[in-house]
DNA sequence: ATAATCTACAACCAAATGGTTGTAGATCAG
DNA sequence: CTGATCTACAACCATTTGGTTGTAGATTAT
């Protein structure tokens, strides 16, 4: 599976992205159904221009797209930076595995 | 499957601790073997003390716990931690699955 | 044409972040 | 006992972050 090749950076931005209630809300939103950007800011008790850069933060993360459609701004969330930030903590769960797979036989040869 | 509850916060703190590459890379050296706060640190081309603060940072995010063994500190990965930040993008998973199972109900209704 | 709506973006601000150096307390080794 | 090692923690600094207000450009509705 040679899935992810997400640089560090990536990542970092990734997880970052994801490190605050506010756009994690808003990605849950996306997910659910297409925003404009005026629609999701009505959510929040902040002001436009606020949720208009967490967005962008997002974007900028992978965790969504922006397309214009007239004078609105449609917000979708994207299912595979989703996915890649699944695997990363899948790989660390990997590792974990190898681990005991490792100490396990080392237990075993001394039997 | 009553997992997870963790508050926003905590959640907050989990991704933002997991947003840094210095942090997650010690994260994956304490999974592979304990290691004391010094011997992480001589890895890195920082200082003690930088090292020190982030470990900080994953054990306030429960990522990773700390243990005084005489005068070290030996640093443990908590795969609960990973596990349950692997389980919060797995929400967003259920959550793109029921919008299309929505969105193919609605389009079966039309036939 | 005018007004309302949606967006972009700049400038600003307080607080948090990621790093530094320096000092001091425990613990271990010679 | 002395010195080396490991840690804790404070103080400091530059940059980033998350918010604000304000201005201006497009698009839509009346």
């Amino acid at each position: 599976m040679v899935v992810d090749q997400l640089s560090e950076s990536e990542v970092d931005r990734l997880f970052h992205a994801l490190a605050d209630r506010t756009r994690r809300s808003i990605v849950l939103r996306a997910i659910s159904e297409e925003h404009s950007v005026s629609a999701l800011a009505a959510h929040y008790a902040m002001s436009f221009a606020a949720v208009q850069k967490h967005v962008s933060v997002l974007e900028q993360a992978s965790l969504v797209t922006k397309e214009k459609r007239g004078r609105e701004q449609i917000v979708r969330a994207n299912r595979d930076a989703v996915r890649k930030a699944r695997h990363l903590l899948d790989e660390y769960e990997l590792i974990w595995r190898q681990r005991i797979d490792r100490i396990t036989e080392i237990l075993a040869e001394d039997e």
